[in-house]
DNA sequence: GTCTATACGATGATAGAC
DNA sequence: GTCTATCATCGTATAGAC
């Protein structure tokens, strides 16, 4: 198996998703054409379904690329040497937030009450969210605050909890307050 | 003019809107077609056509409606005898959630991302919601905790803002973690 | 792998009878 | 006002050349 050619592959895709995402970003999942992502990627219908089984696939690459994205800033800061307090640990996940992703997120959430697909993903993303959060906050419990870590991991995990319901809340603020930003072109 | 036709004319209006939340919840704002509102309502397409401009009119009502019906909740809190406190107003709140609406709500809130006139709509019944949260805290502060009116109309406002956002996150927890109910027949 | 051109299906909306 | 039947449009997905 040629790896450069599975590189070049995965290239496209992600060159793909993210002009999804730009769409996406501007007129929502189900209002953006395939004409549309074609027109922004410049790329052609026919390349995009190379790549892609249907539009549903395509949707979900996107869903996944966003949300991931977001699930790997949480990430450095877990690994952080010296671990944010919640307070801290909030007011960085809100100042990463970018408006753009933010809707698709919104967007994103929508879509999950109806498909399972996106459900699954979205749900996923949102534990695997959360987990990281409650180590977050239980290393802080343990090195800063001095608990018994036993004890830590019990208390952190309410507190992961109300910190992630902010940080939902201020997406879903920023993705409704931030005007849509016109095609760069 | 006929009070009595104007009265019946609306009530098939809010039969058709009805019939629609249902839909939409269970199939999404933008995958419910004229067709499954028909099906839904016992209706025909001509009729709702006689009711609505056009489907982006009829989403627009429904979803007046779910957002009114839960700000209708809050209003009764408000105008209660013995104002709640945070906690209990946040709790109650949650229990007053519909799992079907909910899913509607979280729809609506990816439309609004990308559609001017559900962004009004949404917006608006936020901040109403939000405005009665504050004067229902306020209430709160005055008569139970004896603040004076002045200052507690103060520090009312970022204490809304966090039940709002609590409130929020919980909607959007329903609308992912319950099932759809299946169509009743 | 990528393009152009096209087939096919679905859906929003309308016309006209009752 | 409500129905049935129909139209026109749009968008997904594919076929076939390069």
């Amino acid at each position: 198996m040629p790896r450069l050619t599975d590189a070049r592959k995965e290239l496209r895709r992600t060159q793909i998703a993210e002009a999804a995402v730009r769409c996406f970003s501007r007129n929502g999942l189900e209002r953006t054409s395939i004409a549309d992502i074609t027109a922004e990627s410049g790329l052609s219908a026919g390349s995009i379904y190379a790549h892609y089984r249907n539009k549903a696939d395509l949707v979900r690459a996107a869903a996944r690329e966003v949300l991931a994205k977001r699930a790997e800033v949480l990430g450095e800061y877990a690994a952080a040497d010296a671990p944010p307090g919640p307070d801290e640990l909030l007011s960085r996940l809100i100042a990463a937030i970018n408006p753009a992703e933010a809707r698709v997120g919104v967007q994103t959430w929508g879509e999950a009450t109806t498909d399972p697909a996106i459900h699954g993903i979205v749900v996923d993303m949102t534990d695997r969210m959360r987990a990281m959060l409650r180590d977050c906050v239980t290393a802080w419990l343990v090195t800063v605050e001095h608990h018994e870590p036993a004890e830590a991991r019990e208390r952190a995990v309410p507190i992961a909890r109300r910190i992630m319901a902010l940080y939902q809340a201020e997406l879903l603020y920023t993705a409704l307050r931030t005007p849509t930003e016109e095609t760069a072109s």
